[in-house]
Formats: C-alpha cells, structure tokens, sequence
RNA sequence: AGGGGCGUAGCUCAGUGGUAGAGCAGAGGCCUUUUAAGCCUAAGGUCGUGGGUUCGAUCCCCACCGCCCCUACCA
C-alpha cells in the first residue's frame, strides 16, 4: 500500500501549483508504491511519481525554463541531421578537415550524460540510435542560454545549432551556437553505467529499456527487419498479403485453448484465433493462389521463455505446390534471411552456431530411431515403427526402461491410437536434440488433422515441421483439400475431446473445400521465435515490445481517492 | 501446477543477533576540452510483507507476496 501520510507531508513542502495546466503529464499506472494522487492543492499534475524529490525538483525546473521564456512543450524542431547521420558522415573526418570546413548541423536528442564544468559542459545526445557529443560555452551561448543549460538534467530533450569539431581527445562534437529546450523528463533516467538490469522493468516499462539498452533496441530493429525481408521474400514471389479475422465465433486451425471474448450487440461469444489457417484456405478457395498473413494468434496456455499468449505466426499458403517445394522454399527462405538480418547463414545462438545455410531432413520415424537412447536397448526399426501396434509396444518398451532410470517419461494420457505415440515418442526425447536447423518431415495423420495423407500409406501426412535449438519454429503441410475427409477427421477430434480441440465443426469450411480447393501447401513460422533465434535471445520475453506479466499486485487498482480520504 | 534462486537508499550492490554501509543518481558550492570528469557539503532506509523465537531480529524460524530459472501443457 501506499504511504500515503508520507507523501501528503513532502506534497505540503513542494506544491506545484504555480504549474500551468499544459505541463500536466499522462502517466501510465505503475506499481502502488511508486505513485500516488496529488493532494487537493496539487490539481495541475494530478498523478505523482516516485522518485518524489526528483519529480517535483524536475518541474520545478520547467517552471524556470518557462520564465526564461521558453515553451514549456515546443511543437518541433527542424534538424538537419539525426545524431546517426553524424556518426556516419562525419565519423572518420579529422579535426583540421572539420575545422577547415566548419560543418553547420542542427540535431536533436535526450541527454543521456551531462557534465558541467562551471562556465562550460559536455552532455551526449541520443537519438536514431546514435550518441553525439555536444560542448555549450556560457561565452558562446550567452548567459540566457547558460541559464537554459544549467536548467537542463538527464532525460531532457533538446535541440542544438552549432558546428563540428573535435574536442582535445578527438571525439567529434557539435559545438553548440544555439540550445533549444524541446522536452523536460521528470523521472530520471536509469542508473548509467549498469543500465537498466532488472528485467521486469525492462519489459513492464520498455521504454526505459530502449532508451539505456542499445542491445534491446537492436533486437526490435532486427525484429522489424525480419518482418520486412520476410514480405519482400513473399511479395517477389506473387504472393499478396491479407488480414483475416482475430475474432472468430467458431475456434479452428491448431489445437490450444482459446479465449473467449463476447460480443455486445450480437450477444454472442467469440474466440480469439488461435491460428488464421482456415480463414486463409477459404481465399485460396476464392481465387487468391498465394497468400499469406502475418499476424497475432491468441492461445489461452502456459507462459515461458518461449510462450507468450499472444505470438506472431506468418502463415501462407501456396496453391498447386506441395509439401516438398515448402521444404525447397523454407532452405531458400532461412539461408537468406539469416544471412540479410546477422550478415551470415552462421548465427550464434547462446554457446551454440546454427547453421542455416543447410537443414538436415529427417522423418520423424527416422528422427525416433536416430535418438532412441542407447541405454533404453536396440532402437526400434522402421518396420516396427510402420507395424500394426508396433508404436504401442515401443512406447511401452521405452517407459518401462525410462521409469526406473529416472530418463523423460512418455506420459501417455488415456489410451493412444499408434500416430499419437509416434508423437508422443518424438516430443520425449528427439525435440530437443533437434538443435541445427532440421526439417522434421512425414507426420501420423492422427496428430494432423489439417494434413494431406502420403498416397502410398494413409497412416502419414505429408506434414513437416523446422526445429532450430530444440524449438519448434515452423510447420508446414500439403493440405487437405478432401472435403469428406476433412469432416471425418473433424469429427473424430470433437469425438475425442479436451480442452485444446475444437467442440464445434466448422461447416462453412467444409462447405468451401466443397467448392473444390486446388492441391496447396501451406505452413506456419513462428516469428517470435525466429527473431529469438536470429537475435541471440534466450527468452520471448526480449523479442516481444510488451510481453504478457503478472499484473502488478494491488498497484494497478490503487484507489484514486486514497491521499485525499488519508 | 511442482522444484531451485533472488528481494537492503531512486539505481547497482556490500554487511551484521545490539541504533544501517559504499559507488552512482538527486540537492547546494567550486571548476571554460570533459567523457564512469573531479573536489567540498548536506540529505536520503518500516533491510519485500505478516507472524514467531529472543531482553533485543534487517540477520534465526514459519507463512505469504513478487520476480527469474528449470520441469509439465503449448508454437
């Protein structure tokens, strides 16, 4: 709770009452004990923040800057060049070159370092992802706009005129002619020289993070890249890209626990979708041969490292191709994406090098035999594993060896048709030795329900997925376009049941495959997980701007009367 | 959901069963080429919360809360 008492005694020290209304700030709600409400003679800045001495001592000073004559919230600044632009220019030029041409720039910037030095002082400039030096002189700037300077903390904004030069230890700098206020912070800053560690205010206020933590900036710049060379990689192949419903009054496409949400005016339910899949089909069936999406799905499950509730699919689809020109368009596809966002098909990922220049292919019966654990006996054989009961009977091998020596354990729920213990075998100990990029390839049709069977064994699909890292990353399959089998395997899921599988059959899906879909491969990327891989983050959490947390306890429904009812 | 770790000044962290410590940030002063600028002064803490043991708890014990990691479901 907060200590409402304390903050009523500084609030009576420091009014800020003198403040004109247009200084008001709106300020997200933050953790109880770091704001409060303003006393009754505190209307102007109603929310208070902690640090108190700061965040009254900061308007304190706009007050001043104001009386110096300056607006307290400017609309613009004209610059000619960001910090960047002068890092990149003008970065190598020497100081006899810079003095020799004498350089005029205008920029703007927060100040993230500020060292005065009586008559004179240094601040950095951040903007565009760049640091410029700049270097004010009382003689040169004139006592108003020294006064300006001494007004100024870190945070601020502000704009400069000046030219370049280099200071006595040659770091190009803008010495300042003209100081423009552009915008007073009342918080501070992060602490400098650590920066900005504690994750949970790195992702609760991602802000903070972006401005101390040059690494996370870069991950949502890749992650911006990504996306974009993921378009171009799509557009070039006459693909169109399309948004499909997020709210869907029948959940379909994956199996994961939806949420619901409800429409007013219809009094209906509503799902958020958890996978655009067969929105998207039904535009393949209307004519749209390439097509694909990128956007949010919403599962209603566990939070991790790598689950957030709401994720980033590209999906797309691909008619008159199959699944093994998927596979083709997926080596293409990760090669040259690894290689336009790190510079290289050679990525570093934590202590591992993945190597995306080459995926290795493997079935998932192979992938079972390959990494069947030496200690468990002799590996089963792909006779066994294509044998009627034969995936039962090797499960049933492996948990007898895997209980007692304490190794991962098929936890089977209920009774498993064979496709189900493939899976189930696979997920125990094969996932996660998938480290190099893999396609994984040849699915149970059991496990598919969206998939094409193999013409030669009906028991398969013609389904794969990309694992990178032990993850999971990509899914892609030729689909099934058989409208009487797409119902039956409908059915048989809703037959089976369970929180992740749809309860209800989408009719007017079967009626679009009814309309004759043509023979199409489509797939899933995950691209939150991507973007982990290609920018060495070990949590979803560092590729997502405002991931999903626990919300804060208590803070979030502080009430809005307590300082005055204390 | 189960197991492990962490929680001390605004930040990063020391520390002790007997009145709480540093650096940085913030305030005041000096300083016209600094860059972790420097020097001087003062200020800043319900040691996560609630119980218990004790003459005395920030420290020991218990519970709870929050965050992180691992495992389970999942992409």
């Amino acid at each position: 709770m907060v200590n409402v008492k304390k903050y009523a005694r500084v609030s009576e020290r420091y009014t800020t009452k003198g403040i004109s209304a247009r200084t008001r700030i709106v300020a997200p709600k933050q953790r109880g004990p770091l704001y409060s409400r303003a006393t009754f003679f505190e209307r102007n800045c109603p929310l208070q923040f902690e640090p108190r001495d700061q965040f009254e001592q900061r308007q304190k000073k706009l007050e001043q800057i104001q009386a110096l004559g300056h607006a307290a919230y400017p609309h613009e600044f004209r610059w000619t060049h960001t910090p960047a632009a002068i890092v990149a220019e003008f970065g190598k030029a020497e100081a006899a070159e810079l003095e020799a041409k004498k350089v005029e720039v205008r920029t703007a910037g927060r100040i993230v370092s500020y060292r005065l030095m009586g008559k004179a002082g240094f601040v950095h400039l951040q903007g565009s992802g760049a640091r410029i030096q700049i270097y004010v002189r009382k003689d040169v700037v004139g006592e108003a706009g020294f006064a300006l300077f001494h007004l100024l903390d870190m945070g601020d904004s502000v704009g400069v005129r000046g030219h370049l030069f280099r200071t006595k230890t040659n770091e190009l700098s803008v010495w300042v002619e003209e100081l423009t206020f552009l915008s007073k912070a009342f918080l501070p800053l992060p602490e400098k020289w650590h920066g900005l560690a504690d994750v949970e205010i790195r992702y609760r206020q991602r802000y903070l993070d972006l401005i101390a933590n040059e690494k996370s900036r870069e991950v949502f710049v890749t992650r911006a890249r990504i996306t974009q060379e993921l378009r171009k990689f799509f557009d070039a192949r006459g693909y169109i890209e399309v948004e499909t419903p997020m709210m869907h009054p029948v959940v379909g496409g994956a199996a994961a626990r939806p949420f619901v949400t409800h429409h007013n005016t219809l009094d209906i339910d509503l799902f958020m979708r958890i996978a655009p899949e067969l929105y998207l089909k039904r535009l393949t069936v209307g004519g749209f041969d390439r097509v694909y999406e990128i956007n949010r799905n919403f599962r209603n499950e566990g939070i991790s490292t790598q689950h957030n509730p709401e994720f980033t699919m590209l999906e797309f689809y691909e008619a008159y191709s199959n699944y093994r020109d998927l596979m083709d368009l997926n080596e293409e596809l990760f090669a040259e994406l690894a290689k336009k966002v790190t510079g290289s098909t050679v990525v570093k990922y934590g202590e591992l090098e993945l190597n995306f220049g080459k995926m290795e292919r493997l079935s998932m019966r192979e992938a079972i035999i390959k990494y069947w654990p030496a200690e468990a006996g002799a590996a089963p054989t792909a006779e066994e594993l294509a044998a009627v009961g034969g995936p039962t009977r090797i499960g049933e091998r492996y948990n007898a060896w895997a209980k007692p020596a304490g190794a991962p354990y098929a936890a089977a729920k209920g009774v498993l048709s064979a496709g189900q213990w493939i899976g189930l075998l696979f997920e125990t100990f094969a996932e996660a030795k998938l480290v190099q990029p893999t396609i994984l390839y040849d699915f149970p049709t059991d496990i598919s329900p969206l998939s094409k069977q193999k013409p030669d064994d009906p028991t398969l699909t013609e389904r794969f997925e990309i694992y990178v890292a032990g993850m999971e990353v990509a899914n892609g399959f030729s689909e099934l376009n058989d409208p009487a089998e797409q119902e039956r395997r409908f059915l048989a899921q809703i037959a089976q049941g369970g929180d992740e599988v749809p309860k209800q059959l989408d009719v007017d899906y079967i009626r679009a495959l009814a309309h004759g879909m043509p023979p199409t491969a489509g797939e899933g990327i995950g691209i939150d997980r991507l973007t982990m891989l290609l920018t060495d983050s070990q949590s979803i959490r560092d590729v997502i701007l405002f991931p999903q947390l626990r919300p804060i306890a208590g803070g979030a429904e502080e009430s809005p009367n307590s300082a005055e009812t204390a």
